[in-house]
DNA sequence: GGCGTTCTAGAATATTCGCGC
DNA sequence: GGCGCGAATATTCTAGAACGC
């Protein structure tokens, strides 16, 4: 009945209509996610990604290996030109990799692919996604952006001079801002 | 009589009778390279890209934009697959793109890169990489791993940070003429 | 002939066109990122905005106003399914206006505008995106990120930049100054 | 030590979501 | 579908790092 459905649905819907039932697999509500602060919802990506791998549509591209431990892109061009734009914003492979990296995805190092003209196809791994396990996917983690501390003690003479001059302007700002105040309260 | 010569070439002869002619180009005998410190031989890369680049049998694959300032990747599947096995050790094209970065090439951002159906050709660019200016190729270096001088470093995070108050002041500004403009509209 | 060859191969459309015209207007062509830092392009939103501006094709729904200080966007629905997919990777008017905000742009509340609820257009503004100058763009800066600047041993030519776009407020600031004083003679 | 290939990460902008006013 | 903004993720372009030669 899914495979039905599916077909008899356009492009969109069946992506929307996955999502929704992978929803329902996490136990997420798309109603009140502010209310109740039960399992979190994966990101997009991770859903995604899911969701293009349990379509046995895709299997000639993208599927699981043998032991459902990692998975490969066995055509890397129609991949590319074909499921990416469905499922993405982009027909970029290089986007797709990025988005696997920055979720601690790895490339997976065979011997095979270690030929000069490689056309074994492209495996990735991550310990958290693994075939028929849709319940680890929670514990996939999106990289955080690393927040620099920045602290300089020394400053050039010509900075000095830059920095002087901002502030003077935010002198002027910070009056023109009062004026500004002061001529509206008049009108 | 330079595209004469290389058509009636075959492949692979073209390649080599092309280096060597850019090696007179560039007055520099592959004999003695240790013997006379005259002008330094340019990279194998950077060679390798000038003559696939003046190969017409190429230019339905990669070729010269208009003005001769940049070039685009005309058609990536056949690019990767035709292309770079025939000059380098591989067939990726994220491969090539990092030798490209690593030499100072740059992405010439186009509008039709925001697209998802993005038929647009990849287009980078170069100063010292021209169309008809093989002189010019010497000038191109190859980034080299830095070693950071900390009082540089340090200047530039100041720097950073009175440009970070550039740009607040800058919105003030903005803020502020907005709202010169509503009081002017109101009055 | 290897020119004649390679023009053949160009494919560049009218949008290549306007972007290149684009670029020189703002002496973006020749980078030398190890020598100078030249002019900055501007960034991909904002040239977008400034083509799609600027094509006639567009008038219908979205053109400058009268005085070239603003634009409005005419036919929302027609904006939003046409020209947004055309230029972005979405068909979100909130996620233009998100855009225009990241900027600085502010919408106009003109009396009209505030008054009938959803006939009148969509109108933005900002100081320095005019009609007919281009020029002008560069000092359009995006909010909250820091640009993390590549060479530190270019601090020179970066604070050049600083000092330029000190210049540029002090201006502002004067001509605002002088603005205020001349609406409250008015008053 | 420089250069080439590969895999991953950094950095900036782009898109989406939701909050407070 | 207010309007402007912060925050998180998404997409893009470039650089870091490891390894071999």
């Amino acid at each position: 009945m899914f495979v039905l459905g599916c077909v008899a649905c356009c492009r969109l819907g069946l992506l929307d209509w996955s999502l929704l039932l992978l929803c329902s697999i996490f136990g997420t509500s798309m109603k009140e996610p502010s209310v109740s602060l039960g399992p979190t919802p994966a990101p997009v990506f991770l859903t995604k990604l899911w969701v293009l791998m349990e379509d046995p549509a895709n299997c000639d591209m993208i599927a699981w290996n043998t032991n459902g431990q990692t998975f490969s892109i066995l055509d890397e061009q129609r991949f590319t030109k074909e499921i990416l734009p469905r499922y993405f914003k982009h027909s970029n492979l290089s986007s797709f990799i990025r988005q696997l990296n920055m979720y601690g995805f790895r490339k997976v190092m065979s011997l095979e692919n270690g030929l000069v003209k490689s056309e074994s196809a492209i495996e990735f791994q991550h310990p958290f996604f693994k075939k028929g396990r849709p319940e680890l996917l929670e514990h996939i983690k999106r990289k955080v952006n690393s927040v620099k501390t920045e602290d300089a003690h020394l400053s050039q003479d010509n900075l000095q001079k830059v920095i002087n001059e901002l502030k003077v302007l935010q002198n002027g700002q910070s009056n023109m801002d009062f004026k500004l105040d002061t001529m509206r309260r008049e009108n």
